[in-house]
DNA sequence: TCGAACGGAAATACAGTGTATCGCCATGAG
DNA sequence: CTCATGGCGATACACTGTATTTCCGTTCGA
Protein backbone atom coordinates (compact mmCIF):
# COMPACT_ATOMS: atom_id res chain seq x y z
CA UNK A 1 0.00 0.00 0.00
CA UNK A 2 1.95 2.70 -0.87
CA UNK A 3 1.37 6.42 -0.88
CA UNK A 4 -0.03 6.39 -4.72
CA UNK A 5 -2.80 4.02 -3.65
CA UNK A 6 -3.99 5.92 -0.65
CA UNK A 7 -6.28 8.49 -1.15
CA UNK A 8 -5.79 11.91 -0.24
CA UNK A 9 -5.93 13.33 3.54
CA UNK A 10 -9.22 14.72 4.36
CA UNK A 11 -8.96 18.35 3.24
CA UNK A 12 -7.12 20.71 5.53
CA UNK A 13 -9.31 22.91 7.33
CA UNK A 14 -11.15 25.52 4.36
CA UNK A 15 -9.87 29.17 5.85
CA UNK A 16 -12.95 30.87 7.42
CA UNK A 17 -13.30 34.80 7.23
CA UNK A 18 -16.72 36.65 7.65
CA UNK A 19 -17.73 37.46 4.49
CA UNK A 20 -17.91 33.45 3.53
CA UNK A 21 -19.81 33.08 7.19
CA UNK A 22 -21.97 35.61 6.64
CA UNK A 23 -22.87 34.25 2.95
CA UNK A 24 -23.69 31.35 4.44
CA UNK A 25 -25.88 32.49 7.35
CA UNK A 26 -27.96 34.58 4.67
CA UNK A 27 -27.82 32.07 2.37
CA UNK A 28 -29.64 29.48 5.01
CA UNK A 29 -31.95 32.56 6.22
CA UNK A 30 -33.07 32.84 2.97
CA UNK A 31 -34.24 29.21 2.42
CA UNK A 32 -35.27 28.53 5.95
CA UNK A 33 -36.07 32.44 7.38
CA UNK A 34 -34.23 33.38 10.65
CA UNK A 35 -34.91 30.52 12.68
CA UNK A 36 -32.83 28.16 10.49
CA UNK A 37 -30.03 30.03 11.14
CA UNK A 38 -28.27 27.89 13.37
CA UNK A 39 -24.30 28.68 14.64
CA UNK A 40 -23.94 24.51 13.43
CA UNK A 41 -25.99 24.64 10.28
CA UNK A 42 -23.88 27.30 9.30
CA UNK A 43 -20.58 25.95 10.39
CA UNK A 44 -21.62 22.72 8.59
CA UNK A 45 -22.22 24.53 5.29
CA UNK A 46 -18.34 25.43 5.33
CA UNK A 47 -16.93 22.23 6.93
CA UNK A 48 -16.12 23.63 10.15
CA UNK A 49 -16.99 22.53 13.57
CA UNK A 50 -19.56 24.83 15.60
CA UNK A 51 -16.97 26.55 17.74
CA UNK A 52 -14.94 27.68 14.59
CA UNK A 53 -17.49 30.74 13.88
CA UNK A 54 -16.56 31.77 17.75
CA UNK A 55 -13.13 33.63 16.53
CA UNK A 56 -14.80 35.65 14.06
CA UNK A 57 -18.43 36.70 15.93
CA UNK A 58 -18.50 36.54 20.07
CA UNK A 59 -21.99 36.04 20.16
CA UNK A 60 -25.13 34.56 17.60
CA UNK A 61 -26.41 38.30 18.03
CA UNK A 62 -23.22 39.36 16.25
CA UNK A 63 -23.57 37.33 13.00
CA UNK A 64 -27.26 38.83 12.63
CA UNK A 65 -25.79 42.07 12.80
CA UNK A 66 -23.46 41.22 10.27
CA UNK A 67 -26.02 39.64 8.17
CA UNK A 68 -28.12 43.03 8.36
CA UNK A 69 -25.25 44.94 7.23
CA UNK A 70 -24.44 42.46 4.24
CA UNK A 71 -27.65 42.72 2.87
CA UNK A 72 -27.58 46.57 3.62
CA UNK A 73 -25.12 46.82 1.15
CA UNK A 74 -28.35 46.16 -1.66
CA UNK A 75 -29.82 49.27 -0.75
CA UNK A 76 -27.54 52.08 -1.47
CA UNK A 77 -28.07 52.91 -5.56
CA UNK A 78 -25.57 53.24 -8.15
CA UNK A 79 -26.35 57.25 -8.05
CA UNK A 80 -28.48 58.71 -5.81
CA UNK A 81 -30.45 60.72 -8.05
CA UNK A 82 -30.15 65.05 -7.08
CA UNK A 83 -33.74 65.43 -6.34
CA UNK A 84 -34.10 64.87 -2.42
CA UNK A 85 -37.50 63.41 -2.72
CA UNK A 86 -36.84 60.96 -5.39
CA UNK A 87 -33.37 59.79 -3.53
CA UNK A 88 -35.19 59.12 -0.68
CA UNK A 89 -38.11 57.58 -1.95
CA UNK A 90 -35.43 55.49 -3.70
CA UNK A 91 -33.62 53.95 -0.32
CA UNK A 92 -36.95 53.24 0.65
CA UNK A 93 -38.10 51.06 -2.53
CA UNK A 94 -34.40 49.50 -2.35
CA UNK A 95 -35.44 48.65 1.23
CA UNK A 96 -38.20 47.24 0.70
CA UNK A 97 -37.07 44.95 -2.18
CA UNK A 98 -34.13 44.23 0.10
CA UNK A 99 -36.43 42.99 2.16
CA UNK A 100 -38.88 40.70 -0.20
CA UNK A 101 -35.69 39.76 -0.93
CA UNK A 102 -34.44 38.39 2.44
CA UNK A 103 -37.58 38.17 3.94
CA UNK A 104 -36.00 37.65 7.62
CA UNK A 105 -34.49 41.30 7.23
CA UNK A 106 -38.23 42.58 8.38
CA UNK A 107 -37.38 40.47 11.70
CA UNK A 108 -34.56 42.44 12.28
CA UNK A 109 -34.92 45.75 10.94
CA UNK A 110 -35.08 48.62 13.38
CA UNK A 111 -34.07 46.11 16.21
CA UNK A 112 -30.40 46.99 17.00
CA UNK A 113 -28.92 50.37 15.87
CA UNK A 114 -27.31 50.01 12.29
CA UNK A 115 -23.41 50.44 12.85
CA UNK A 116 -21.96 48.83 10.12
CA UNK A 117 -20.14 49.68 7.13
CA UNK A 118 -23.30 49.39 4.67
CA UNK A 119 -25.86 50.74 7.28
CA UNK A 120 -23.69 53.40 7.86
CA UNK A 121 -23.36 54.57 4.20
CA UNK A 122 -27.22 54.01 4.62
CA UNK A 123 -27.59 56.47 6.69
CA UNK A 124 -25.42 58.65 5.32
CA UNK A 125 -26.87 58.60 2.27
CA UNK A 126 -30.08 59.41 3.68
CA UNK A 127 -28.92 62.64 5.41
CA UNK A 128 -27.04 63.76 2.27
CA UNK A 129 -30.33 63.45 0.19
CA UNK A 130 -31.39 66.18 2.67
CA UNK A 131 -28.08 68.09 3.61
CA UNK A 132 -28.12 71.63 2.87
CA UNK A 133 -32.07 71.79 2.78
CA UNK A 134 -32.61 72.84 6.28
CA UNK A 135 -31.33 72.96 9.86
CA UNK A 136 -29.56 70.12 10.53
CA UNK A 137 -32.28 69.41 13.60
CA UNK A 138 -34.74 69.37 11.13
CA UNK A 139 -32.73 67.17 8.55
CA UNK A 140 -32.49 64.72 11.70
CA UNK A 141 -36.13 64.67 12.67
CA UNK A 142 -36.88 64.04 8.69
CA UNK A 143 -34.60 61.24 8.73
CA UNK A 144 -36.02 59.50 11.73
CA UNK A 145 -39.05 59.59 10.63
CA UNK A 146 -38.57 58.43 7.04
CA UNK A 147 -36.84 55.77 8.72
CA UNK A 148 -39.60 55.08 11.47
CA UNK A 149 -41.99 54.57 8.57
CA UNK A 150 -40.13 52.34 6.22
CA UNK A 151 -39.23 50.24 9.02
CA UNK A 152 -42.63 49.88 9.89
CA UNK A 153 -44.59 49.75 6.81
CA UNK A 154 -42.07 46.83 5.59
CA UNK A 155 -42.14 44.97 8.92
CA UNK A 156 -46.07 45.11 8.64
CA UNK A 157 -46.17 44.32 5.03
CA UNK A 158 -43.80 40.97 5.47
CA UNK A 159 -46.24 39.87 8.36
CA UNK A 160 -49.34 40.39 6.50
CA UNK A 161 -47.71 38.16 3.44
CA UNK A 162 -46.75 35.55 5.81
CA UNK A 163 -49.85 35.34 7.50
CA UNK A 164 -51.38 35.22 3.93
CA UNK A 165 -48.97 32.68 2.71
CA UNK A 166 -49.98 30.53 5.84
CA UNK A 167 -53.51 30.65 5.45
CA UNK A 168 -53.21 30.19 1.62
CA UNK A 169 -55.71 32.88 1.46
CA UNK A 170 -55.77 36.32 0.48
CA UNK A 171 -55.72 39.61 2.06
CA UNK A 172 -58.90 39.97 0.66
CA UNK A 173 -60.29 37.05 2.41
CA UNK A 174 -58.61 38.12 5.89
CA UNK A 175 -61.96 37.85 8.06
CA UNK A 176 -62.60 33.80 6.51
CA UNK A 177 -59.04 33.48 6.53
CA UNK A 178 -58.56 33.88 10.22
CA UNK A 179 -61.35 31.34 10.52
CA UNK A 180 -64.59 32.14 12.40
CA UNK A 181 -62.98 34.33 14.79
CA UNK A 182 -62.34 37.05 12.92
CA UNK A 183 -65.75 37.03 11.15
CA UNK A 184 -67.60 36.58 14.88
CA UNK A 185 -65.47 39.47 15.64
CA UNK A 186 -66.44 42.15 12.85
CA UNK A 187 -70.08 40.34 12.78
CA UNK A 188 -70.53 41.38 16.79
CA UNK A 189 -71.20 45.07 15.75
CA UNK A 190 -68.28 45.80 17.99
CA UNK A 191 -66.01 46.60 15.38
CA UNK A 192 -67.67 49.00 13.15
CA UNK A 193 -65.74 51.02 11.51
CA UNK A 194 -63.18 47.92 11.05
CA UNK A 195 -66.34 46.04 9.57
CA UNK A 196 -66.53 48.65 7.33
CA UNK A 197 -62.91 48.61 6.50
CA UNK A 198 -62.75 45.09 5.72
CA UNK A 199 -66.23 45.18 3.39
CA UNK A 200 -66.03 48.59 1.81
CA UNK A 201 -62.29 48.72 1.57
CA UNK A 202 -60.78 48.02 -1.97
CA UNK A 203 -57.65 46.27 -0.87
CA UNK A 204 -54.65 48.00 -2.65
CA UNK A 205 -51.36 45.84 -3.77
CA UNK A 206 -48.61 46.00 -1.10
CA UNK A 207 -46.31 48.06 -3.02
CA UNK A 208 -48.75 50.90 -4.01
CA UNK A 209 -49.92 50.96 -0.12
CA UNK A 210 -45.82 51.60 0.86
CA UNK A 211 -45.56 53.99 -1.88
CA UNK A 212 -48.59 56.24 -0.86
CA UNK A 213 -47.91 56.67 2.98
CA UNK A 214 -43.98 57.08 1.50
CA UNK A 215 -45.70 60.01 0.20
CA UNK A 216 -47.04 61.34 2.34
CA UNK A 217 -44.62 61.09 4.70
CA UNK A 218 -42.00 63.02 2.16
CA UNK A 219 -44.70 65.39 1.64
CA UNK A 220 -44.94 66.34 5.57
CA UNK A 221 -41.35 66.54 5.08
CA UNK A 222 -41.31 69.09 2.10
CA UNK A 223 -43.95 70.98 4.09
CA UNK A 224 -41.13 71.48 7.05
CA UNK A 225 -38.34 71.81 4.59
CA UNK A 226 -39.74 74.45 2.44
CA UNK A 227 -39.61 76.69 5.84
CA UNK A 228 -36.37 78.85 5.44
CA UNK A 229 -33.31 77.16 7.38
CA UNK A 230 -32.04 78.95 10.61
CA UNK B 1 -52.27 7.61 62.92
CA UNK B 2 -54.99 10.05 62.94
CA UNK B 3 -55.85 12.36 60.04
CA UNK B 4 -54.57 15.49 62.38
CA UNK B 5 -50.81 13.21 61.99
CA UNK B 6 -51.04 13.28 58.24
CA UNK B 7 -49.71 15.98 56.34
CA UNK B 8 -52.76 17.01 53.89
CA UNK B 9 -52.23 15.43 50.39
CA UNK B 10 -50.23 16.94 47.67
CA UNK B 11 -52.21 20.50 46.05
CA UNK B 12 -54.98 19.66 43.45
CA UNK B 13 -52.97 20.73 39.99
CA UNK B 14 -53.81 24.81 40.25
CA UNK B 15 -56.87 25.18 38.04
CA UNK B 16 -55.23 27.23 35.14
CA UNK B 17 -56.91 29.83 32.16
CA UNK B 18 -55.17 31.68 29.27
CA UNK B 19 -55.25 34.68 31.51
CA UNK B 20 -52.88 33.45 34.08
CA UNK B 21 -50.69 31.88 31.74
CA UNK B 22 -50.37 34.99 29.91
CA UNK B 23 -50.14 37.21 33.03
CA UNK B 24 -47.02 35.09 34.07
CA UNK B 25 -45.45 35.46 30.71
CA UNK B 26 -46.06 39.01 31.19
CA UNK B 27 -43.96 39.29 34.15
CA UNK B 28 -41.19 37.00 33.22
CA UNK B 29 -40.72 39.25 30.14
CA UNK B 30 -41.21 42.15 31.94
CA UNK B 31 -38.44 41.28 34.47
CA UNK B 32 -36.01 39.12 31.83
CA UNK B 33 -36.95 40.11 28.30
CA UNK B 34 -38.63 38.08 25.49
CA UNK B 35 -35.38 36.07 25.81
CA UNK B 36 -36.55 35.35 29.40
CA UNK B 37 -39.97 33.49 28.51
CA UNK B 38 -39.68 29.90 28.01
CA UNK B 39 -42.43 27.37 28.54
CA UNK B 40 -40.57 25.72 31.20
CA UNK B 41 -40.69 28.90 33.06
CA UNK B 42 -44.01 29.93 32.63
CA UNK B 43 -44.86 26.60 33.64
CA UNK B 44 -43.14 26.90 36.73
CA UNK B 45 -44.56 29.63 37.54
CA UNK B 46 -47.87 28.53 37.82
CA UNK B 47 -46.89 25.34 39.50
CA UNK B 48 -47.17 23.14 36.12
CA UNK B 49 -45.53 20.87 34.19
CA UNK B 50 -44.50 22.47 31.28
CA UNK B 51 -46.39 20.17 28.79
CA UNK B 52 -49.67 21.98 31.09
CA UNK B 53 -49.70 25.11 28.83
CA UNK B 54 -50.40 23.20 25.69
CA UNK B 55 -54.19 22.66 26.51
CA UNK B 56 -54.11 26.44 26.42
CA UNK B 57 -52.00 27.45 23.33
CA UNK B 58 -50.28 24.90 20.41
CA UNK B 59 -47.57 26.40 20.19
CA UNK B 60 -44.59 29.30 21.77
CA UNK B 61 -45.58 31.74 19.16
CA UNK B 62 -49.24 31.60 20.11
CA UNK B 63 -48.38 32.24 23.58
CA UNK B 64 -46.44 35.48 22.36
CA UNK B 65 -49.42 36.51 20.68
CA UNK B 66 -51.44 36.17 23.78
CA UNK B 67 -49.17 38.06 25.40
CA UNK B 68 -48.97 41.38 22.75
CA UNK B 69 -52.75 41.05 22.77
CA UNK B 70 -52.72 41.53 26.77
CA UNK B 71 -50.60 44.70 26.66
CA UNK B 72 -52.82 46.25 24.20
CA UNK B 73 -55.37 46.20 26.22
CA UNK B 74 -53.44 48.89 28.00
CA UNK B 75 -53.68 51.46 25.28
CA UNK B 76 -56.80 51.91 24.75
CA UNK B 77 -57.85 55.28 26.49
CA UNK B 78 -60.69 55.71 28.71
CA UNK B 79 -62.33 57.95 26.34
CA UNK B 80 -61.31 59.09 22.78
CA UNK B 81 -60.72 62.94 22.29
CA UNK B 82 -63.36 64.18 19.69
CA UNK B 83 -60.88 65.43 17.39
CA UNK B 84 -59.59 63.30 15.51
CA UNK B 85 -55.72 64.22 15.54
CA UNK B 86 -56.26 64.54 18.79
CA UNK B 87 -57.54 61.10 19.57
CA UNK B 88 -54.75 59.78 16.75
CA UNK B 89 -51.59 60.97 19.05
CA UNK B 90 -53.38 59.70 22.36
CA UNK B 91 -53.09 56.03 20.60
CA UNK B 92 -50.07 56.69 19.27
CA UNK B 93 -48.34 58.00 23.11
CA UNK B 94 -50.18 55.05 24.74
CA UNK B 95 -48.94 52.63 22.25
CA UNK B 96 -45.10 53.82 23.11
CA UNK B 97 -46.12 54.19 26.90
CA UNK B 98 -47.11 50.91 26.87
CA UNK B 99 -43.84 49.76 24.93
CA UNK B 100 -41.56 51.78 27.75
CA UNK B 101 -43.47 49.35 30.61
CA UNK B 102 -42.93 46.18 28.24
CA UNK B 103 -39.98 46.55 26.69
CA UNK B 104 -40.30 43.22 24.88
CA UNK B 105 -43.02 44.39 23.10
CA UNK B 106 -40.91 46.57 20.49
CA UNK B 107 -39.68 42.90 19.25
CA UNK B 108 -42.98 41.69 18.61
CA UNK B 109 -45.03 45.11 17.30
CA UNK B 110 -45.73 44.86 13.64
CA UNK B 111 -44.20 41.46 13.91
CA UNK B 112 -47.36 39.80 13.30
CA UNK B 113 -51.47 40.79 12.38
CA UNK B 114 -52.62 41.52 15.25
CA UNK B 115 -56.25 39.54 15.60
CA UNK B 116 -56.91 39.38 18.97
CA UNK B 117 -59.80 41.35 20.43
CA UNK B 118 -57.93 44.27 22.62
CA UNK B 119 -55.55 44.52 19.32
CA UNK B 120 -59.22 44.22 16.91
CA UNK B 121 -60.05 47.00 19.44
CA UNK B 122 -57.04 49.48 19.02
CA UNK B 123 -57.29 49.01 15.22
CA UNK B 124 -60.92 50.07 15.32
CA UNK B 125 -60.40 52.81 17.34
CA UNK B 126 -57.54 54.43 15.14
CA UNK B 127 -60.34 53.78 12.18
CA UNK B 128 -62.92 54.95 14.17
CA UNK B 129 -61.04 58.38 14.92
CA UNK B 130 -60.94 59.17 10.89
CA UNK B 131 -64.57 57.32 9.99
CA UNK B 132 -66.01 59.54 8.21
CA UNK B 133 -63.54 62.38 7.67
CA UNK B 134 -62.80 61.03 4.19
CA UNK B 135 -63.30 57.85 1.76
CA UNK B 136 -62.51 54.60 2.95
CA UNK B 137 -59.70 54.47 1.51
CA UNK B 138 -57.79 56.91 2.24
CA UNK B 139 -58.32 56.43 5.81
CA UNK B 140 -57.65 53.00 5.53
CA UNK B 141 -53.94 54.49 4.31
CA UNK B 142 -53.93 57.05 6.88
CA UNK B 143 -54.05 54.43 9.32
CA UNK B 144 -51.31 52.57 7.44
CA UNK B 145 -48.98 54.91 7.64
CA UNK B 146 -49.66 56.21 11.10
CA UNK B 147 -49.30 52.98 12.58
CA UNK B 148 -46.50 52.31 10.38
CA UNK B 149 -44.16 55.20 11.95
CA UNK B 150 -45.46 54.02 15.28
CA UNK B 151 -44.12 50.87 15.08
CA UNK B 152 -41.09 52.14 13.28
CA UNK B 153 -40.31 54.48 15.59
CA UNK B 154 -40.79 52.51 18.99
CA UNK B 155 -38.47 49.98 17.75
CA UNK B 156 -36.15 52.47 16.92
CA UNK B 157 -36.33 54.13 20.41
CA UNK B 158 -36.01 50.67 22.77
CA UNK B 159 -33.32 49.63 19.97
CA UNK B 160 -31.20 52.41 20.79
CA UNK B 161 -32.42 52.62 24.78
CA UNK B 162 -30.51 49.39 24.95
CA UNK B 163 -27.36 50.01 23.21
CA UNK B 164 -27.59 53.15 25.44
CA UNK B 165 -28.31 50.82 28.59
CA UNK B 166 -25.62 48.20 27.20
CA UNK B 167 -22.42 50.43 27.22
CA UNK B 168 -23.99 52.62 29.68
CA UNK B 169 -23.14 55.91 27.77
CA UNK B 170 -25.60 58.34 26.50
CA UNK B 171 -26.45 58.95 22.85
CA UNK B 172 -24.47 62.19 22.75
CA UNK B 173 -21.04 59.79 23.60
CA UNK B 174 -22.80 57.63 20.43
CA UNK B 175 -19.57 57.46 18.73
CA UNK B 176 -17.23 56.69 22.13
CA UNK B 177 -19.40 54.72 23.08
CA UNK B 178 -19.11 52.28 19.99
CA UNK B 179 -15.48 51.93 20.73
CA UNK B 180 -13.05 53.00 18.07
CA UNK B 181 -14.45 51.54 15.12
CA UNK B 182 -17.76 54.48 14.63
CA UNK B 183 -15.39 57.15 15.71
CA UNK B 184 -13.24 56.30 13.02
CA UNK B 185 -15.18 55.88 10.66
CA UNK B 186 -16.64 59.37 10.90
CA UNK B 187 -13.21 60.41 10.88
CA UNK B 188 -12.38 58.72 7.60
CA UNK B 189 -14.24 61.63 5.79
CA UNK B 190 -16.36 59.16 4.61
CA UNK B 191 -19.93 59.83 6.03
CA UNK B 192 -19.48 63.56 5.99
CA UNK B 193 -23.72 64.06 6.68
CA UNK B 194 -23.90 61.59 9.08
CA UNK B 195 -20.33 63.61 10.86
CA UNK B 196 -21.97 66.82 11.19
CA UNK B 197 -25.53 65.52 12.33
CA UNK B 198 -23.79 63.27 15.15
CA UNK B 199 -21.37 66.60 15.97
CA UNK B 200 -23.86 69.48 15.05
CA UNK B 201 -26.96 68.25 15.57
CA UNK B 202 -28.54 68.49 19.12
CA UNK B 203 -29.79 65.33 20.16
CA UNK B 204 -33.16 65.72 21.68
CA UNK B 205 -34.91 62.98 24.25
CA UNK B 206 -36.75 60.21 22.44
CA UNK B 207 -39.98 61.59 23.34
CA UNK B 208 -39.68 64.69 21.68
CA UNK B 209 -38.39 63.26 18.83
CA UNK B 210 -41.12 60.31 18.44
CA UNK B 211 -43.66 63.48 19.23
CA UNK B 212 -42.48 65.44 16.00
CA UNK B 213 -42.60 63.01 13.94
CA UNK B 214 -45.89 61.98 14.44
CA UNK B 215 -46.90 65.37 14.42
CA UNK B 216 -45.52 65.63 10.82
CA UNK B 217 -47.28 62.45 9.75
CA UNK B 218 -49.98 63.60 11.31
CA UNK B 219 -49.85 66.80 9.48
CA UNK B 220 -49.78 64.80 5.96
CA UNK B 221 -52.97 62.70 6.82
CA UNK B 222 -54.81 65.99 7.77
CA UNK B 223 -53.50 67.37 4.02
CA UNK B 224 -55.09 64.26 2.77
CA UNK B 225 -58.63 64.72 4.87
CA UNK B 226 -59.25 67.73 3.82
CA UNK B 227 -59.48 67.28 0.16
CA UNK B 228 -63.67 66.79 0.14
CA UNK B 229 -64.15 62.81 0.27
CA UNK B 230 -65.16 61.45 -2.32
C1' DT C 1 17.66 16.23 14.10
C1' DC C 2 15.22 16.02 17.93
C1' DG C 3 12.25 18.27 21.42
C1' DA C 4 9.38 21.19 23.15
C1' DA C 5 6.26 24.85 23.01
C1' DC C 6 2.51 26.98 20.68
C1' DG C 7 -1.72 27.93 18.17
C1' DG C 8 -5.78 26.74 16.44
C1' DA C 9 -9.28 23.37 15.37
C1' DA C 10 -12.15 19.71 16.88
C1' DA C 11 -14.47 17.05 20.23
C1' DT C 12 -16.78 16.97 24.22
C1' DA C 13 -19.76 18.87 27.54
C1' DC C 14 -23.55 21.41 29.66
C1' DA C 15 -27.59 23.61 30.56
C1' DG C 16 -31.34 24.84 28.36
C1' DT C 17 -35.04 24.95 24.57
C1' DG C 18 -39.83 23.59 22.14
C1' DT C 19 -42.67 19.96 21.73
C1' DA C 20 -44.37 14.61 21.06
C1' DT C 21 -45.41 10.76 23.49
C1' DC C 22 -46.42 7.69 27.25
C1' DG C 23 -48.04 6.08 31.51
C1' DC C 24 -50.34 6.87 35.62
C1' DC C 25 -53.73 8.12 38.78
C1' DA C 26 -57.73 10.53 40.49
C1' DT C 27 -62.09 11.25 39.42
C1' DG C 28 -66.76 10.20 37.80
C1' DA C 29 -70.16 6.67 35.88
C1' DG C 30 -72.37 2.33 36.04
C1' DC D 1 -66.89 -1.77 43.95
C1' DT D 2 -65.25 -1.73 39.39
C1' DC D 3 -64.15 0.19 35.27
C1' DA D 4 -63.41 3.72 31.89
C1' DT D 5 -61.87 8.40 30.96
C1' DG D 6 -59.58 12.46 30.81
C1' DG D 7 -56.13 15.23 32.13
C1' DC D 8 -51.69 15.78 34.17
C1' DG D 9 -46.83 14.84 35.01
C1' DA D 10 -42.81 12.43 33.63
C1' DT D 11 -40.07 11.09 30.16
C1' DA D 12 -37.98 11.56 25.81
C1' DC D 13 -35.94 13.64 21.64
C1' DA D 14 -33.72 16.51 18.70
C1' DC D 15 -31.68 20.66 18.83
C1' DT D 16 -29.91 25.12 20.53
C1' DG D 17 -25.82 28.59 22.03
C1' DT D 18 -21.64 28.50 24.04
C1' DA D 19 -17.51 27.04 27.58
C1' DT D 20 -13.97 23.98 28.12
C1' DT D 21 -10.93 20.49 27.21
C1' DT D 22 -8.25 17.62 24.22
C1' DC D 23 -5.45 16.90 20.60
C1' DC D 24 -2.47 17.38 16.77
C1' DG D 25 0.32 19.70 13.07
C1' DT D 26 3.56 23.16 12.72
C1' DT D 27 7.31 25.88 14.00
C1' DC D 28 10.92 27.28 16.53
C1' DG D 29 15.15 26.50 19.57
C1' DA D 30 19.02 23.65 20.84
Amino acid sequence: MTVWDRPEPPTRPVPLDRERIVAAAVALADEGGLEAVSVRKVAARLNAGPMRLYGYISTKQELFDLMVDEVQAEILPEEQPDDWREALRVLAHRTRQAALRHEWLADLLGGRPTLGPHGLAVTEATLAALDGLADIDTVMRAVETVSAYVTGAIRREIANLRAERATGLSKLDWQRASGPHVTSMLASGRFPALAKAVYDGTDVDAETSFATGLDWVLDAVAAKLTRPPA
